[in-house]
RNA sequence: UGGGGUAUCGCCAAGCGGUAAGGCAACGGUUUUUGGUAUCGUCAUUCGGGGGUUCGAAUCCCUCUACCCCAUCCA
């Protein structure tokens, strides 16, 4: 297993530790109402690849609750999809479709248990009633129908009787819920004259999602179910679900994670479909699209996508990951696999004028780094061709190719040098004449000519014309809003590219073009007479940056002055707030923060009140109860808390008479809340009193100091943070009992003295 | 405006009271018959802001701010 671990995997890890699950079980549940995308590949990397790392299974589930959106042709995509990223999923693919008889038993029993109702308003009475984020709902009249009329009413529903938006099936939760999507949510809705790509005509009712799919995990003995973050808010159904219908445990629960966003493109369904039914793009697997299809046929390697959605992690924060980063995943992957061949996009025929005859030079797939054989035989002549890039007649600085008095090498070939431009009416370069150097042939070179680089060339009489694809990003913007923000040059097609005659052959379908990037065969268009190539990638290229100085050298370093940020109004104090306050502050001497954040927490003076009446230090109870029993208050209900004020009073004068450390207390307040169990005891029972004796201390502080000699020198260089390293050297060492304010004087003592 | 979330380098992201990981990007050097790769180095005195607690805070408390999600008979 790696040894990354995201919070998911934390969490799956902890539930198998305490034995709460036996095995993980979880399931990647797509719509089959679109193609999926890298979105989706990230899912699938999370589910199958946490169940994988655990040994447990993973479902594929078709989520096909929704009859007028899906269909079958989506289906095989996601299997595909999830077949090509390498996982196999547990038994057959799942459909919720398959669990509708279960569904509807669970909805009949919701009904009799007065959970559940036959509502009958229609569409925009319901959002009317439902309210809004800031005012409550109100209830159905509806909602009051016996159950014996829900019963007959909803078994009405599944005949066929009523027409679509009749009556709907609704949970009777709470209307006024500050969470909109626990007021009444819509269990199921009649569809009536659509047909369902696996069930027909067989049902007139479905299901809604919230409805199913908790209840389909639970059928397939889910244990963790893992969705995306705009899911937060259903899953105080889900739960509710599963707690109503007492379901046996095991039970599935849902953790919801960040979903991916990726620079220069879009992953919603909807715009993804804009772009396909628009023509915007030639169809769902056209190479710029982010989707799975397109980055298999683009040529894409499955191992990249999944090293990619390793490499971005698991988190909750919304983000938008730079495509850089996917970029840097398929050429590292590329790099270590496939061959390289010379192609020559852009071609200029060059014609070595001293050079007569031809010969056949062997050149290898791979070059040194890469440890793979193979080679090739390149055949060479008089006529070649190089890229238009590749000379210059008035080169800019630092270019290293081929201009009027700079010599260049033919990559695996000869090195050769400018003679004449030949040149058309309109002043273009269509033919260079070169000589070549007799005695500087690749390995056996020896001219003593030095060159600055080496160009990839194809000879002309045995070069195959190609096509070539080349993408670019689809969108101009790096947050694209829509098909405005499109890039006019995502796609640019070379027609009469050049290359080399090995290429066509089943060597490879991947290849690195020398010096220009990855190219795949299309796996639809490419046949042997007809050349065509994706690119799958360019390869890094500095010249580039280098050579274009538009956004240069301004940006450098200039970081953003701090911005001021604005206090926002702080709620004024009621009446008896303030006379709280007034009193903490002047009569007990609390500080100006502690007095306030009591005074405005009834909760929390009472307790501190109540604190005060065993123990008159007031300081250090404040600080007490301010700080850790609040905490726990965020969470609990006071009156579940485990201790009593009076044992808060106890630890505070533990603390003022320097009986523990308040890192000690730290650790007894956590005791006492987990075990609830007085302090007195806690402390006596683990001899937890500190230890401010330096006798104690020093041998303990040379001890470290000497073991961490490589630090106590860079300390003593200039390193001061490394104080708070000592400190807490020490307090492990004892067990957190050394008094760290000794022990601290003691260090400094040591550190600043002793040379 | 109610509720639910999230804020750590240009972009991802570890970290859970004791020396601010790592990757991408960027920038330099070395190697190189790919301006690729590899390799070495540089890149957060500071964790959204302000207070507080503590010997010690990215981590605990208070507070403010910004952004995302929720009012489909979609999922």
């Amino acid at each position: 297993m790696s040894k990354k671990r995201d919070f998911l995997r934390k969490i799956v890890e902890d539930d198998l530790k305490s034995g709460k699950y036996k095995e993980v079980v979880t399931r990647f549940p797509p719509e089959p109402n679109g193609y999926p995308h890298i979105g989706h590949a990230k899912s699938i990397s999370i589910n199958f690849g946490i169940a994988k790392d655990f040994s447990g299974r993973c479902n594929l589930r078709m989520d096909d609750t929704n009859p007028t959106t899906e269909d079958t042709d989506y289906v095989e995509a996601i299997k595909d999809a999830v077949e090509w990223l390498g996982f196999k999923w547990s038994e057959d693919v799942k459909y919720t479709s398959d669990y509708f008889e279960q569904l509807y038993t669970w909805a009949v029993e919701l009904i009799k248990m007065g959970r559940a109702y036959v509502d009958s308003l229609n569409e925009d009475e319901i959002k009317e009633y439902r309210g809004t984020v800031t005012t409550p709902g109100k209830r159905s009249k509806y909602a009051n129908r016996s159950v014996e009329e829900n019963l007959k009413l909803f078994e009405q529903m599944r005949d066929g009787v009523f027409r679509d938006g009749e009556h709907i099936l609704r949970a009777k939760i709470d209307m006024n819920s500050p969470n909109m999507k626990m007021r009444d949510p819509l269990l199921y809705r009649i569809r009536q004259n659509s047909h369902h790509f696996r069930t027909g005509s067989k049902w007139s009712i479905y299901p809604m999602y919230d409805f199913a799919h908790p209840l389909s995990d639970y059928i397939e003995g889910i244990t963790h179910s893992f969705c995306t973050l705009e899911f937060e808010n259903n899953r105080e159904i889900y739960d509710w679900l599963i707690d109503t219908l007492k379901l046996e445990p095991p039970r599935p629960y849902q953790y919801e994670f960040a979903r991916l966003n990726i620079s220069y493109t879009v992953m919603s369904k909807r715009k993804l479909l804009e772009l396909v039914e628009g023509g915007y793009v030639s169809g769902w697997d056209d190479p710029r699209l982010p989707t799975i299809a397109a980055y298999k046929r683009r040529g894409y390697t499955p191992e990249s996508i999944l090293n990619f959605c390793d490499s971005i992690g698991v988190s909750k924060a919304n983000s938008l990951v730079d495509v850089a980063q996917l970029e840097y995943a398929i050429r590292d992957d590329l790099n270590k696999k496939v061959p390289r061949v010379m192609a020559v996009l852009n071609p200029l025929k060059v014609v070595i004028e001293n050079y007569e005859g031809s010969e056949e030079i062997e050149a290898s797939y791979y070059p040194h780094d890469v440890p793979k054989e193979g080679s090739r035989v390149l055949p060479f002549a008089k006529e070649i061709y190089i890229d238009r890039d590749d000379f210059s007649e008035n080169p800019k600085k630092g270019y290293f190719r081929l201009t009027p008095n700079q010599p260049v090498r033919l990559k695996y070939a000869y090195i050769i040098e400018f003679k004449e431009a030949i040149k058309n009416s309109n002043g273009e370069i269509i033919e260079l004449r070169v000589n070549y150097y007799k005695n500087s042939k690749s390995g056996e070179d020896s001219s003593g000519i030095k060159v600055k680089s080496a160009i990839q060339w194809v000879e002309a009489s045995s070069a195959k014309k190609a096509e070539v694809r080349v993408y670019d990003r689809l969108f101009k913007e790096e947050l694209p809003r829509g098909i405005e923000d499109l890039n006019p040059d995502s796609l640019r097609v070379i027609k009469d590219a050049l290359v080399e005659p090995s290429v066509d052959s089943d060597i490879s379908d991947r290849f690195q073009f020398e010096r220009e990037g990855y190219f795949y065969k299309d796996p639809i268009d490419y046949s042997s007479s007809n050349l065509v190539f994706n690119k799958i990638v360019s390869l890094k290229d500095s010249w580039a940056k280098k050579s274009k100085p538009n956004e240069s050298k301004k940006e450098e370093r200039r970081r953003e002055p701090k911005k001021v940020q604005i206090d926002g109004e702080v709620t004024p104090m009621s009446k008896e707030e303030e006379a709280k306050f007034n009193r903490f502050k002047d009569e007990l001497k609390l500080n100006f923060e502690v007095s306030n954040t009591l005074a405005r927490d009834e909760v929390l003076s009472n307790f501190f009140l109540e604190a005060l009446e065993y123990y008159s230090r007031a300081v250090t109870i404040a600080n007490l109860v301010t700080n850790d029993v609040a905490r726990e208050l965020k969470q609990k209900e006071s009156s579940h808390l485990k201790y009593s004020p009076k044992d808060i009073a106890t630890l505070a004068s533990m603390i003022d008479k320097e009986r523990i450390s308040t890192k000690i207390a730290k650790d007894v307040f956590e005791i006492m809340s987990c075990e609830g169990r007085e302090p007195e005891s806690i402390v006596k029972e683990k001899g937890l009193e500190q230890i401010s004796n330096p006798d104690e201390l020093l041998p303990i502080i040379d001890d470290i100091l000497s073991k961490n000699s490589d630090n106590v020198k860079k300390y003593r260089d200039g390193n001061q943070k490394l104080f708070g390293f000592f400190v807490g050297q020490v307090l492990k060492a004892t067990g957190g009992k050394a008094n760290p304010k000794v022990a601290n004087e003691l260090i400094k003592d040591r550190l600043d003295s002793k040379d």
